[in-house]
DNA sequence: TATAAAGGTGAATCCGCAC
DNA sequence: AGTGCGGATTCACCTTTAT
């Protein structure tokens, strides 16, 4: 299979068309636009009555729903028995993702939680500064009890101890936040390479296929070119495809981590 | 209505006794159906002590399911406009409470992270050390907004800067362990009152009901007196509500947490 | 009495192969 | 599929015991 490359279009039309079983790790930063706050339509078009809180949002959370089953259905046919999945997400989607990744079988090895070193405040006083986002890693079942876990590599990453499934990392910005033209962040919700790094570093092998069905500005990509992983990327968004081409393009041997050697 | 007791039977059967709108605060820890299969050893060859209890054993997601939407409902009735719920769980549960939560109409303000200052190892190497539990805090519905959050007090116990949404905590261990006559745990998963303490110092007011669903060896009851807040507590096992009767009735003057009358 | 060493334990979905 | 067995595997905190 023809690997190191980033298809632009839909992952609901693109995932198709890779081979079961293909995959040793898949990587999925999926989007959590649910639109509560508009008028709520059902899917033939009919507008939700606002009888009841819970179910005046629940035509959106079906509509967010079916298309999670979508990708990760998908997601799952591609994955090796030996490979792992990891979704990222915040509390607003991760509910509902984590719920269907178990009802299509997955099984969780990990909640890992992004502690943000520096997240945004809270202005409003309202609630606690939101400071996590959370990934869950799973096997593609609960039978498949060999899939990669580079303990040991971890244990050194991490000094010496294991590693937990707390991660302190800062947020994305500085140098290495894209930017456009007009200087302004390329992409909302740019991932460090920090937390791709330990994704990749923990879950795979070097020559290892990592696929990134949302794959936005190519942070995945990038890392598993510094980690000697392969990649293949879908990516809806023309523009983002163009930036992570020429930003994984620009990638030189002076670019590897130190620790793309270990495993 | 009768607050500062604690209801011995099944909160399934005793939630629908609770007038609606009669609560401020809900604490639930309900019930994680961790699926535990094999006996665990540690290095030494010593059996870890995992939680075989009667209470965690269910056959099926939607059994457990099922069970949730009832108690959740329940609580969401009872529940002031301006009150707020928390759950706990594990990457085990904490996914179909979410899910269900959110179709019931709750308003997620934050999932707060408990990071174990002293988790149990990974001992086999095969995964990152589980290290958090997660807290949802949700409004009663998504126009709830006069919930309570004492913003100005979290932001002073957390010594001057506004308190996040991760909570570094240790287990709950040595004398604040409850004991059984046998010298062994009297529960297998007493949670500290640090965690209770933030809970309701963060969403209630003194005077306020908080109502546990789950009581078990009474945490939120001892912790809810000791801030001046009158509480509710449901709990199943008559051993349990033996000695959350004598653990709570053994609270004096000197017992109450200083932080008591900052609200 | 103070310090050091030894021991116990925690909501855990914790091995892998041969027969 | 179930069983048996060889072998590899741990961190922070608290309590108890020893020096």
């Amino acid at each position: 299979m023809e690997t190191d490359r980033i298809i632009q279009g839909d992952c609901l039309g693109e995932l198709p068309k890779l081979p079961d079983e293909s995959v040793d790790v898949i990587f999925a930063d999926p989007p959590y636009n649910m639109q509560l706050k508009n008028p709520l339509y059902r899917p033939n078009n009919t507008r939700v009555a606002g009888v009841d809180d819970g179910w005046d949002k629940f035509s959106s959370f079906m509509e967010y729903d079916s298309f999670c089953v979508s990708w990760l259905r998908e997601c799952r046919r591609v994955l090796k028995p030996t490979g792992t999945i990891w979704v990222i997400g915040s509390y607003h989607n991760i509910f509902r993702v984590g719920n269907i990744m178990l009802n299509l079988g997955f099984w969780i090895l990990n909640d890992v939680t992004w502690h943000k070193a520096n997240p945004m405040p809270n202005f409003m006083g309202t609630r606690f500064t939101n400071a996590t986002e959370t990934l869950l890693w799973c096997a593609k079942s609960a039978d498949c009890k060999k899939y990669t876990f580079n303990y040991e590599v971890m244990k050194r990453y991490n000094g010496g101890k294991q590693m937990t499934s707390v991660w302190r990392i800062k947020l994305c910005t500085g140098e290495e936040r894209l930017k456009g033209n007009d200087g302004k962040r390329a992409h909302s919700t740019q991932k460090p390479e920090e937390l791709l790094k330990r994704v990749i570093l923990s879950s795979s092998r070097q020559g290892d296929i990592i696929l990134d069905p949302f794959f936005g500005t190519g942070t995945t990509g990038a890392v598993a070119k510094k980690l000697n992983r392969r990649y293949i990327g879908i990516e809806k968004e023309r523009d983002y495809v163009t930036l992570a081409c020429a930003r994984i393009g620009s990638i030189t041997e002076s670019d590897i981590f130190p620790e793309a050697g270990w495993v």
